[in-house]
DNA sequence: ATAACATTGTGAAATACTTAACATCAAAAA
DNA sequence: TTTTTGATGTTAAGTATTTCACAATGTTAT
């Protein structure tokens, strides 16, 4: 099991996190052992697929066994989690706010939401789901303070861009962008963008070639 | 101005429905000529991957002018949009699905929102947005009455496959599918999905890496 | 008129990612 | 004990996507 894995192809990183979301459904199952084949059937790709991701990862499995779940689970851990965890927050508490605190309060140990800021009165100093709603004047203080490295900003299109730069200012690490403009931020901080009308756009272009 | 796209690359798919947009935004404010370099800045990608996609879309510009902004808009659309429009149904009236009906109600005319399904005796029957909320065991008779083509999925995990399955039955040609289980579609379905907890990981890796 | 320039359009190279092909080997079967 | 089987691990080939390099050419400056 060795740790050479020095850069690992993006698109194996996000397979390793859904991977990783199964295998733990499979464990609780009281499933122990899994083939290649099996968990690509699971993600809809190919059993080479997933050998070449295990291999990049340098892991081995049992001829004839197949894979130790357990024992990935643990290798995908050490892949994408830091040991502390890290300290997410939350810009923009609207439904998809709302609904992304829902998604993620107490599931992944190592991906905490300790923050969540807006800039309605009613919601400043509720709960919600066991995040606390801050005035979004409080941002930069309370990241440096909590020592949050990552921020997920899901506020109208015309507030995106001035969040990201202050995010950026108070020292965030990484941005995950729902708001459909392209945000602009140093090259040190990690920005991934989820488009959600793109996506739907994209259906409907395959729909429609299908015709 | 040749029609001759037969099979775009996905990502030039991608890339298009997210210039349109930003090319709305600057027709709107009296551009009516733009530079390969300036839509490339626009989008952080490079002016030849700009060039390259109107290329493959058979579209040309004029020399030391750049592209007409009002003809890229109609050719994108031509290419991304049926002329009639197609109808979407949003399963799940959640957080998520309340939040995706506010970003799509009225903005793009050729997709429209057009019922939302939920199984809470509470929604059934209101209007979020716009958009009439039915009773989940209305979905196949709506959706074959309505002539929906498209459906998002918003549903908690334990619950999208069924529901995607009956989609399919009810003659669905796309599904937009935002729960993190893989769904099972035969293959004259096209399946989008938007893992958010992968993406999430994924933000967490970059930043871990970068430490 | 001519030269310098800035921009488009594109073949070819480079890079990123996936799949095929197969050597290897432990377990099961004969 | 030997053979067959069915899995892994990996090199090499294939595909998809991006970028380089530069020819072509209209516009502006001289």
């Amino acid at each position: 099991m060795k740790m050479s894995h020095r850069s690992l192809p993006d698109k194996t990183i996000e397979r390793l996190s859904q991977y990783r979301r199964n295998l733990l459904i499979c464990l609780s199952q009281g499933k122990h052992h899994i083939f290649s084949h099996e968990i690509a059937l699971i993600h809809h790709i190919t059993p080479v697929q997933v050998r070449r991701d295990l291999m990049l990862i340098g892991y081995s499995g049992t001829l004839r066994k197949g894979y130790d779940v357990k024992e990935l689970i643990d290798l995908i851990g050490l892949i994408l989690d830091t040991e502390e965890g890290l300290k997410v927050a939350i810009v923009g508490i609207g439904n998809l706010g709302r609904s992304l605190i829902g998604y993620f309060s107490g599931k992944r140990s190592k991906l905490n939401i300790v923050a969540g800021f807006d800039n309605n009165p009613d919601k400043i100093g509720k709960i919600y789901a066991g995040v606390h709603c801050y005035s979004s004047e409080r941002m930069q203080e309370i990241i440096v303070e909590e020592e949050i490295s990552i921020a997920i900003i899901t506020v109208p299109a015309d507030n995106a861009a001035i969040v990201a730069e202050r995010l950026v200012m108070a020292g965030i690490k990484g941005i995950l962008n729902f708001s459909p403009k392209p945000l602009n931020v140093p090259p040190h901080v990690y920005l991934e963008e989820i488009d959600m009308i793109t996506s739907l756009e994209k259906v409907a272009y395959y729909v429609k070639k299908q015709l």
